[in-house]
DNA sequence: AGGGTTCTTGACCATGACGTCAAGTAACGC
DNA sequence: GCGTTACTTGACGTCATGGTCAAGAACCCT
């Protein structure tokens, strides 16, 4: 699978990483929508270059999101997975992703679904979906979690926080996150 | 006041009522950033008269501002002010306000201060700020909201709904309720 | 009715993005 | 080295927006 195509010239492959490695930079910094001429430009090539090896914004994304973020969202879930008490798990996992959204533009792209033709990347999506209703879904057993939420609620929930995020550019991370704990606390039960 | 301008021609008058009545229309719908062609096209009129007449955007809304969303605010401030407990006048407040923002673009556009150049609107905006700024204070004094909740939280609040409101195109509204009441729960002190 | 003035029009410029392609350039194999 | 082929380039076409203005149309007054 690795190394199916009939091998690039030189000049093509060095294009290839350059490219890789701006877009990663890029797209990192300023979301999965920044202009392909600006990666172009940080890559030290011509637009058209970008449209011919990788087919447009589409591939691009496809040759990067597993670099980009993949692991940071994968890295949420293990790392959450340990917490013992349900309720914990829950919020944790909730107030990692949120802030994620808030610090990397791209993976809140990711979260958002901003790019519903990206085969991995809906399934990153979906995964990360699954894994968060196991986690409401044991959270409210304990009954300190509201049961009138819902799964989708949950996605919601991610989609309304990047929604903000992605308009909160100059805005302090310390008053994101408070706000984040607000709603949080507004999850729990009615005492 | 009213007729400082030396009178317009006949036409003239049939245009700015048009266009008038067109831009509340659209305005309503759309929001304050719909484009001005739409507006022109509504009006039967060209998109130059609009820039003759109103001279852009920008007076455009100042001429339609007050019917379009003064009196929905105004309304909502007079309404909650006779609530008698602080907290519930507290939430009802920022429950109708929220629910505005979604159900009427253009009275998000003003709260979110999207047209930062209007005068009237400005001062709208900082008059519903203030009035938000007093319930606070009331139903903090109760105990029963958390104090570490500011003035500026409030207004950040109402800006992240109306960020969430605007791209909610398409999105059942009673969820959108259901989510405002677990935010506002959460803006109770911790039992 | 017709001349002078006010208004309107829609073609025009600008911006900033996406995406394409003929023509030029650079690497590779012999 | 040199021809062939792969690769890159950047100018170009397109679309959607904001905004302008000379020329023509509509109006009003006498």
């Amino acid at each position: 699978m690795t190394s199916q195509a009939p091998r690039l010239r030189a000049d093509a492959r060095r294009n290839v990483e350059s490219i890789r490695t701006a877009a990663l930079d890029v797209f990192r910094t300023h979301g999965l929508n920044s202009p392909l001429d600006e990666v172009a430009r940080a890559a030290g090539v011509s637009k058209g270059t970008i449209y011919h090896r990788f087919g447009g914004r589409q591939g691009l994304i496809d040759a990067v999101v597993e670099e980009l973020v993949a692991e940071r969202i994968t890295g949420i879930i293990t790392a959450v997975r340990d917490i013992e008490d349900p309720v914990e798990r829950f919020e944790s996992y909730l107030r990692r992703i949120w802030l994620l959204q808030y610090d990397e533009p791209a993976a809140n792209d990711v979260l958002l679904r901003a790019m519903p033709g990206s085969d991995p990347l809906v399934a990153l999506c979906e995964h990360a979906s699954a894994v968060a209703g196991g986690f409401l879904a044991e959270a409210q057993a304990t009954g300190k979690i509201r049961d009138d939420l819902t799964a989708e609620d949950i996605y919601l929930l991610v989609w309304e926080r990047g929604i903000i995020a992605r308009a909160c550019t100059e805005q302090p991370r310390d008053g994101y996150a408070r706000r984040c704990e607000y709603t949080l606390r507004g999850l729990r039960s009615d005492s």
